[in-house]
DNA sequence: TCGTGTGAAGTGATTCACAGCG
DNA sequence: CGCTGTGAATCACTTCACACGA
């Protein structure tokens, strides 16, 4: 909408957009705070940025990647990450004939060096892209050395401790949801 | 479970392991049939026979990858579908210097061939890696040649007719759940 | 005795409907 | 007059608690 330069929106529009009616559109906001205009609407303008205060993407956060096989890779070229303020500052393998070179422009560190660097360039955030065989490790290492929010790719759900935050992305679970619809049918449901 | 030779589980044991309650875990399951033995609990073998039916996991899938650049590759390389039944037997992308070639043992064949090879393949399931601008344009190809089910990788809401099942992954939103749970510190809340 | 399956009770989320503001 | 924000009503989900089978 910003875009396109659209000046204001309102609930029941962003429900027909999103899948959802327009009272739960303006509860959800609300709960929140105040960002509507009776009479008005919601200003697209406004509306971004206490969205973006919401989910806390008004500032950048440092990010690092565990993992430099094909889906971290796929990770490093991700240009959404960008755009959101997600900064990818540096990579770790453990094959010895990736360390030392960039992708992009992120160089990958060897996992001895991990401790180190995490400090050094104060990373807030990790991505696992691991075998399933050493995300709990890998993890439990970042961890150690301040991370606090974690996306594990691995396909085991990692045990973190209280104060850390944690999604799980596991690709194939998400096709198993599209075939649990399949198989049974189911006419709703949209993502 | 099955791979530890366990014989048997119990509603209290998956919850603890999956962080629900054990009422939860039986209401769930008994939702599908009954799968339980009173005084026993889960027999480890029939429960994942059970799930995968449910799942409709019990068979393979066939899937097509639209779109292969780095996520696309890594989706390509990632051995968690094949353990799950889904075969990737195609792969398409507009870039011509990749055409002809094989990536493990997929054939990245032109756009301009999707109907017949999704035909001919019979390709249930698509895989839609490619950039925000084409997604929708590809999601109406693919379905058009008679695919049902959609996982899609681009950051847009895609429009999909009555019948077909859609899931869409947007990396970015998955660190966004991560910085909102931090910005906001909830201690509770994990997947 | 252990543990499932399930009505009943309790809790939380969604929808309704309208007062009030621009 | 349009649209938000919000109590009240409705609806759905989760937890409780227990009958019954192994």
């Amino acid at each position: 909408m910003l875009r396109d330069g659209k000046e204001t929106t309102s609930s029941s529009e962003l429900g027909r957009l999103l899948g959802f009616t327009d009272a739960q559109v303006r509860k959800d906001l609300a709960h929140f705070g105040h960002f509507g205009h009776p009479g008005i609407g919601y200003r697209c303008d406004e509306l971004a940025v206490a969205i973006r205060k919401i989910l806390g993407t008004d500032r950048q956060w440092r990010v690092a990647l565990v993992g430099v096989g094909n889906l971290g890779r796929a990770l490093l070229g991700y240009r959404g990450f960008v755009q959101h303020g997600f900064r990818i500052l540096a990579a770790f393998d453990a094959d010895s004939t990736l360390v030392g070179s960039t992708i992009g422009d992120v160089t990958v560190h060897d996992l001895g060096q991990l401790d180190e660097v995490l400090a050094q360039q104060r990373i807030e955030l990790a991505l696992i892209a691991v075998p399933a065989e050493r995300a709990q490790e890998m993890t439990d290492r970042v961890i150690a050395a301040g991370v606090e929010g974690i996306v594990n790719f691995a396909p085991v759900t990692l045990t973190v401790p209280q104060g850390v935050s944690k999604v799980g992305v596991d690709l194939a679970r998400e096709l198993e949801q599209v075939t649990f619809a399949l198989a049974n049918r189911l006419s709703d449901e949209q993502a």
